[in-house]
DNA sequence: CTGAAAGCGCTTACAG
DNA sequence: CTGAAAGCGCTTACAG
């Protein structure tokens, strides 16, 4: 059983209210009776019960971050600067997962909902629905989404800069003799979305030829008489795709333009191109609002970080 | 502001206990006056306060899992199976970050000696000394070790039979025809230590030729005359101990024998071998016992799991 | 079947 | 400077 104020009040012959205030460095009490608490206290190893204390104050300072899973930077990196810069600003950051589960999300949605936290860093799956969010949101709860976006409007969300980022990413294949764009960026959420029509946009207003695919879906003939770029939201994929349909028989070159990670392996690539997400500013920029939003103020609105940098691999 | 058991008890006119009564689906209250209460509660939108049933149970159903980073799949991957485990068996796992940081590492302990969580994970750091976990030791409080061990005995820890699996690991390179063994494990935790200590045993015994090295330490002139097999806890030392040193002269042949992961770039090496750790079996086995440990069971004990298996790459 | 009461461990006006 | 009291939101014997 862990020390508990009573218990120290009967041992010092105080009200529990005083060990309460000596503990706390309330200025009121003697200095003598603080003294000698203070040192009945850490002999017995007191240690103050956090629920307790969080029932009164209505607060627990933990933050929570709901995220699908940790193998992916998108998500393991924005965890991980959250992390230290929100322990700067005196709060818990708390992972759990979801595994891709949708009942799971929800479960982790239900908690939040049930106070364990004052406010929770998401990075949704487009396909969970919004009435999971609903009490959150008409609670006021402090929510800031960051990468994805969920499915309804309104929230607070924080992202890279996609279509900026995506024109810039064509627009260096472009100029590395890209006549011939395979986009695989497909569009499994609000990213894979936007930058699958920011990359369609780039290439009909520059007169690229193109078309879209994914990893089972052979290209065109074409690319074997042109300069080929694969975009890809992660290098992974490009190199995939290039296994799968571009080595046998060779074209005669091939670009990849991927955003965080390039192909494992870039040898058979005569270009590549990464685009680097800035996952400190998202995480500066997620916790800044967050604190905003636990302040009080309603500030929904989606802000969009640039990329760090667009990086020549080869 | 949240609904309460007390908002509903003045809407529905019944006392607060049968609100708790009802919601908690306890037989004894008129199915009536269950179904009234439980309109109600879902049309304001009740949710119970979590905080507050943890202070009368004395249980959170919250475990924690401290980690260093999730960079590291030895961190990240029992991490991720341990929350899926835990969560078929009614408890959430909340990942912290100490980020390297004995402080920071220091306070997270604390914040388990506060009861927010019915028991923790920890992957220590060697340096961080046994005194923050005395509190915790002292109040019986349930801690599971993963992978390495934290300076002081008598705790549950659960890591990979590392003894038997670097025997296995040289072995191989042996039979590969390694006659020379740069040994790169080192001595930064429980871990490379045991790693170290076997390889050097396993040459001894065997007769073979080996230095103990680190990155920054060429090897003697030796190797240039021998089969070099490169031993390391990271496939990527390896990489980089062969740059450093190994290519020019370029030595006959270099194996690689590491741990999970291979070196990003294998084609200068002529053999390549790794020994996959089973961290969903350590994750299994450091749920049950954290189980037993909460259950009442004292249990210290250090459980060796074997390697999952030994992979040749080249 | 339901209510009144005590209690989980703490904090904080309010008196004195 | 300190104590008695009320309260945070909930649960659970104990009566009736």
């Amino acid at each position: 059983m862990a020390v508990t104020l009573k218990n120290l009040a009967e041992i010092c012959n105080v009200d529990i209210s005083t060990i309460s205030r000596a503990l706390r460095n309330d200025p009121r009490v003697r200095a003598a009776t603080c003294a000698l608490i203070r040192t009945k206290a850490t002999e017995l190893g007191y240690t103050p019960n956090l629920a307790a204390r969080n029932l009164v104050s209505g607060k627990t300072l933990n933050l929570w971050m709901i995220v699908s899973e940790l193998n992916n930077p998108v998500e393991r990196e924005p965890a991980q600067f959250l992390s230290r810069s929100l322990r700067r600003k005196g709060y818990e950051l708390l992972l759990t997962l979801y595994h891709s589960d949708a009942r799971t999300f929800n479960h982790l949605l239900s908690r939040l909902s049930q106070q364990v936290a004052d406010g929770a860093f998401i990075i949704p799956s487009l396909e969970y629905s919004a009435p999971a969010y609903l009490p959150l949101l008409n609670g006021n709860f402090p929510l800031v989404f960051i990468d994805r976006q969920p499915v309804f409007e309104n929230c607070t969300t924080v992202t890279t800069a996609n279509q900026a980022a995506t024109g810039e990413l064509l627009r260096q294949c472009a100029a590395a003799g890209a006549d011939y764009f395979i986009i695989l960026t497909g569009n499994g959420d609000s990213v894979a979305r936007m930058r699958s029509e920011s990359a369609l946009k780039f290439c009909t207003e520059n007169n690229l030829a193109f078309t879209m695919a994914n990893l089972s879906q052979a290209p065109p003939p074409e690319f074997l008489t042109k300069t080929t770029a694969l975009i890809s939201s992660s290098g992974i994929f490009a190199g995939k795709y290039l296994d799968a349909f571009l080595r046998q028989p060779a074209p005669r070159r091939v670009i990849s333009g991927s955003f965080d990670s390039a192909p494992s392996d870039i040898s058979p690539f005569y270009r590549v191109f990464v685009g680097v997400q800035d996952f400190e500013s998202i995480a500066e920029t997620a916790a800044d609002l967050m604190l905003e939003k636990i302040g009080g103020k309603n500030n929904p609105q989606t802000v969009e970080i640039p990329l760090k940098k667009l990086r020549r691999i080869k």
